[in-house]
DNA sequence: GTATAATTGAGATTTAATCTCAATTATTAG
DNA sequence: CTAATAATTGAGATTAAATCTCAATTATAC
């Protein structure tokens, strides 16, 4: 999905919830998409503090619910239990290093099927999921190997 | 498990981690043994105010983690993303209503099997994993059927 | 039993997130 | 376009969960 298309949905989000298109809206989903992989909200605040048109930290907050219920982002929780947002592009999972906390992402239709027929087995109607594996990565473990552990 | 060796492997725990054994740490063990279900550590707080040998809420917070630690309990997030624990009976998976908030247990050994396997394929050594499922449960769509929505 | 080290509790502190409300900005009606 | 109306913003106060502090207490090792 390229910007141009982003603003647009967005821009139809926020009239479709009766709430007003802001400079300050904008901004926010600007410098969201411009996120490249994991980010806190911490750098989204910092990033806003330190821009042309300052954006408070309240508004942040406010206005990354906002995108995150507009569909474009969403969190899961590291290793430290603190939220971690990332666009949602394409539908992953995560593998996540105990270690390293590292965050790998991968994805198999194979576990989307599975999925789907368990939930129709539990007459259960799915909307999202996210699987979680925590353990150790490749390089990790030739780190420890490496140290005799 | 029996709580007989349950409290046998807590005490093992903590020694193998040079901590002690004091009366507060069983008496939370087993307030957490007894909860049914899924609870909140304000449950357990709330448990150990009020019973003969009140425990403070600094001693739960620091002994909530280290029951976890143990292995005995883990905790997942709540569609308000609140922490909510669970004692570890057998491995399973879980279905979350986004309507009411149920959560729903299930297992597959067909999912094991699956996520072990991607797992290889990743070179990634897995130790704990989780799926959770959001969607709508069978008794809400049903009432929401009703109300003709 | 005594010495040593760990733990506890009460309340202070931290941190993430939310709330408040006057000032500002977007939207709507004319 | 302009005025009236309603929503949003920002700064700082507030809340809630979790952690920290340190003197008093308790467990452990000898």
């Amino acid at each position: 999905m390229n910007k141009e298309s982003a603003f647009r949905r967005f821009k139809n989000f926020l009239q479709d919830e009766g709430k007003n298109i802001t400079r300050e809206r904008l901004e926010i989903l600007d410098g969201v998409l411009e996120q490249k992989g994991h980010f806190k909200i911490e750098d989204i605040i910092g990033k806003m503090r330190t821009c042309k048109q300052p954006v408070s930290r309240a508004t942040v907050y406010r206005t990354i619910k906002t995108i995150e219920n507009a569909g474009f982002i969403k969190h899961i929780r590291s290793i430290h239990d603190e939220k971690v947002y990332e666009v949602i592009k394409g539908h992953h999972e995560h593998m996540i290093c105990e270690l390293c906390g590292k965050i790998i992402e991968f994805h198999s239709e194979e576990l989307e099927a599975l999925q789907q027929k368990i939930c129709d087995d539990h007459d259960f109607l799915p909307g999202s999921h996210s699987t979680k594996i925590f353990g150790i990565c490749a390089s990790c473990r030739k780190k420890s190997g490496e140290k005799g552990i």
